[in-house]
DNA sequence: TATCTTTGTTGACATATCGCACAGGATTAC
DNA sequence: GTAATCCTGTGCGATATGTCAACAAAGATA
């Protein structure tokens, strides 16, 4: 059965679209705000705008909307409903106090990774990571390993559809210098990153797959960026990475 | 203004109610499934399930429906844009280095505590905290510490709107009892918790105030249950946790 | 002040959507 | 093998919703 233009409910699109206008720059939006950010007619935004607030996932003071804490149910539902983030902790936990580093897990939605499980040791990036986080993945280690896992047509038209800017002077930005080190990453089965994403930071991932072979997720570990070079860091810290994938393959699904 | 039947859009609300019936406990649903749990009609409930399939907010085998990360999209956009986590988690870091535990904030939506900073130093609860994981109010610190800045009535109708399962057999159940405790934290200005929501788990909790005065959050510290008596530690560890919510008191509006 | 924009709200009409009822297919029970 | 039961997909009429245009009120501009 493929999906039809008569089964889809504009009503719902647009409400979710509405909500996503909310971004982290914008927590409070008027109705005009929301119809400008989503292009939608002002009446219409206006009907979203207040059956969410008569949901409950939204407040109003008569001028400007703002989210509740209720639309966290959307989402979290799905984090916990994922059985990974119970099943990586404990391993990302060990592992972060065994190699006294942050280590974490993600998983690749379209162009973007997802945090879904996190050991924090020290705070080596300027922006708090949590679950639920998002990076882009063209410049980071976790990204180019799922990307590196997808078919290359796939992982390209999936980059193009979205800005790579320039987040360091390190940053790998056109299409042919990011294709060619995921191949390289593909190749040799893990990523590194030098300041790419921030300056100071540096990090390193593999893939984590499962009992299939599939890669679905990517483990990592971030560190400042010191004296040693990461290339050591690399080599030396890579079998710690390795044995807690390994160790996870069979447990995932 | 005053929301009107008119202004309510029934597909958007439909389709949330949707989403949500994808809890931890049921991941994987078919249309029947949706339907059955939310009371929609099934047509209803296949038009949502399609148009979510459509948005990429689902994933569809042709029998059943998975959500996609992509719906962590419309609950994090919400926390990222509140400031507090990232006002709070410094103080959180420190505070939780200082005393050798693990210590949280969080907000209170309807009659559930909502995580949404976390400094986690050991692992004293059997299932993972997280920003977003939710707990019921009614049975933990930082919730009774937030219902007693309700008024009273107010708590009372939110409390008795879920269910109150006795989690273990310390947990307060009857509403005259929880009621009675929360007015005694109302007096004494923190919440302390001995094992009612996990066997060998207590906490305490203080408010956090904005500059005007108002409850906004909850700050808590969790530990094992010990020798030494929680109303020892309660008194030892009370300053500090106060220290924090007085010099949070001026970040935060 | 007078004029021009922007904003929130409302009404009308074409169209999309809801919920019901039913058909076909799959699965189970016996 | 057949009946019984469930599930999914699909017309259909009644109703709800989206779009467009108009309008009043509030700011903004001059």
């Amino acid at each position: 059965m493929t999906i039809t233009e008569r089964d889809i409910m504009g009503g719902l699109a647009k409400g979710l679209a509405v909500i996503e206008t909310f971004a982290a720059d914008r927590p409070r939006q008027s109705i005009s705000d929301v119809a400008a950010a989503s292009g939608l007619d002002r009446a219409t935004a206006r009907r979203c705008l207040l059956t969410l607030a008569h949901q409950g996932y939204a407040e109003w003071d008569g001028k400007f909307f703002t989210l509740t804490p209720r639309v966290l149910r959307l989402g979290t539902a799905c984090l916990a409903s994922m059985p990974m983030p119970a099943i990586v902790q404990p391993a990302l936990d060990a592992l972060s106090d065994r190699i006294g580093q942050s280590t974490s897990v993600s998983i690749l939605d379209g162009a973007e990774i997802v945090y879904v499980a996190r050991a924090a040791q020290r705070k080596v990036m300027s922006i708090a990571l949590m679950p639920g986080s998002r990076l882009p993945a063209y410049c980071t280690s976790m990204g180019r390993v799922m990307l590196a896992a997808l078919p290359e047509a796939e992982a390209q038209t999936r980059l193009e559809a979205s800005p790579r800017p320039a987040r360091t002077p390190f940053t790998l930005t056109e299409m042919d210098q990011v294709m060619a080190e995921i191949a390289r990453v593909r190749a040799q089965g893990y990523s590194v990153i030098d300041q790419e994403v921030e300056m100071g930071l540096c990090s390193m991932a593999v893939p984590l797959m499962n009992a299939r072979g599939q890669v679905i997720a990517a483990l990592n570990l971030g560190r400042a960026a010191g004296p040693e070079p990461m290339a050591d860091v690399a080599t030396r810290l890579l079998p710690e990475l390795q044995a807690v994938a390994a160790q996870l393959r069979g447990l995932l699904r």
